[in-house]
DNA sequence: GTGAAAGCGCTAACAC
DNA sequence: GTGTTAGCGCTTTCAC
């Protein structure tokens, strides 16, 4: 049978109250009582029941966190730094993944604001702000992370995408390239918009003409980036920036299988997820986009704690930037 | 304010055990009185409180997986299906990462055993099955996952470690390769000694010396296989063996970096994570062992939801095989 | 076909 | 310094 703070009191002859008093440490209690009470929950083997705390106190102790793609090392870290930050806390970590599907994403922040987690953390996957505010009770403690909607309805924290990309495509330029081609993300993401946009106006400032076949958009899943590569060489670029890190890999992994050898035929600029594995071999052959994956995470973390204890706290908008990693020098 | 199930109810002008009934279709209610409840929940916007409710009827409908390092993507994939998996089920997904740390993993267990999840999945970093077993309850619904324990004392769900490994060594003997070295995952871990067993029984075999200067041991994380890689050097390897797929990746790198070529320098042997990003572009100059992820993950999902349905069930020993896929002939 | 009410295990206001 | 007790929101037994 289950061991109840009952139980505990009975066999130490205090109170219920004294029990959790004791075990809480919130209000002063006697060595002496302290004493019975600890020897009375070891002996029965006694562990407070998380449920019925939370039930009591309406605090879970609990983050849920909805990514598009948990099998994507972006999110993964991710995932790891805001758990790694959360259970510093004593917080854990729900995880929902929607695999860029608006439906799933619903669901998930339905089922997990009826009083499943105390806050949310969201890279959401929809383009619509309505839509995803209607789900969210008002007051609910949510933080958007790496995608941010336009009304500033909510906490968010997400890295710069303008700058480097705007980077990335005068670099390219100053090495003579005059037919830049690029990869985006899902075009519904402020992500991709903002760098689809950091592109264009680079493009305009550069002088070079404004051409829309140059644009392509993948889903920065696995597999995806090859019809992307396919078509933008079909269009002769001479230079490609690719938005987004798995995306990036298996653009390398293309490029490589067609005997295309980066800098000699093709220029590259990509966003890549984590500063590790594949790049090293590639990255003195091209510029890279490091974000700031695991500050984000923390940041994350510390974000929604901050809402959770203070709901009323006023929209904070955090944006993080990126390291730019310009390919060595021939 | 929070709206109740008596709000509800009086609204509705029902009781609120009506209420309940409807919600849950746990008893007959007559088509009148359901849409006068279901009209009331509507017009308040009532969500029943699931802490309430879990804390009624003692069932979370969440799962808990301690997993050794969630930015690996091998247990990324694998909690993304166990995810997918579960929430096909309606239950959700506790991640705890331990960092391959033991204490951490203690923490973590005592913390979700504590009435947080209704079941544990634990890919274990842990080498002592008492201090292991000590830590459940009895009675807990728990499955081991990659990881076992040597007495049979849990449900788990694993691959097979044995039957690779020994293939390995021997084509790399027919090959020709005398110096065959080994680079394991943390020595305490099941599938670690696993592994290793099966090279030294290989070796054997093949007639070679048993070398232990050939073996050596990573810690499967980030940047831990150039040490094991140079002591393998050192001793003059001229074929390698990684049991690991984030060393292996690795490795492959600072092959690279040295100026080593596959096949014709060194030849290799890995267990590769995943089958994608960078292993196509080598995949053809090694042999893979390619784990299944997806099913282990699926396999991990279905054992632990069986045991919380039935705590009673007999102990359930899965063995998963991997694909073996050699490199391509010259 | 529906209602009344007990009670899950805990916390915290109030009392002494 | 400690005890008594109400009650969190829900499910479910028992009764009619």
């Amino acid at each position: 049978m289950k061991v109840t703070i009952s139980d505990v009191a009975r066999l130490a002859g205090v109170s219920t109250a004294t029990v959790s008093h004791t075990i809480n440490e919130t209000r002063y209690v006697s060595d002496e009582t302290r004493e019975k009470v600890y020897a009375a929950i070891k002996q029965l083997g006694y562990t407070p029941d998380a449920s019925a705390r939370s039930f009591r106190t309406g605090k879970k102790r609990t983050v849920g966190f909805i990514v598009p793609d948990i099998s994507n090392r972006f999110f993964g870290t991710m995932i790891e730094s805001v758990e790694n930050y959360l259970s510093t806390k004593g917080y854990h970590l729900i995880i929902a993944n929607t695999k860029e599907n608006m439906d799933r994403e619903e669901t998930n922040l339905r089922l997990l604001t009826a009083g499943l987690v105390d806050g949310l953390l969201v890279a959401s996957t929809m383009d619509d702000p309505e839509r995803f505010r209607s789900l969210i009770p008002t007051g609910f403690p949510l933080v958007l992370v790496d995608r941010t909607f336009d009304d500033n309805s909510f906490s968010s924290v997400s890295v710069s995408n303008f700058q480097p990309i705007y980077r990335a495509v005068c670099r390219l330029y100053q090495r003579g390239k005059r037919r830049i081609g690029i990869i985006g993300g899902l075009p519904r993401l402020s992500s991709t918009k903002e760098r689809i946009s950091a592109y264009r106006h680079a493009i305009v400032d550069c002088g070079l003409p404004d051409d829309e076949e140059l644009i392509v958009y993948g889903d920065s899943m696995e597999r995806s980036a090859r019809a992307c590569l396919d078509a933008l060489l079909a269009r002769s670029c001479d230079a490609l920036v690719v938005c987004q890190g798995l995306m990036a890999s298996e653009t390398l992994i293309y490029l490589n299988q067609k005997g295309l050898t980066l800098k000699r035929d093709i220029e590259l600029v990509a966003f890549v997820d984590f500063d590790s594995n594949i790049n090293p071999l590639f990255s003195d052959k091209m510029d890279c986009i490091i974000q700031p994956v695991e500050d984000l995470g923390l940041s994350a973390g510390e974000q929604i704690l901050r809402r959770i204890e203070d709901p009323e706290a006023p929209i904070f908008e955090k944006i993080l930037t990126s390291a730019y990693r310009p390919a060595a020098e021939a």
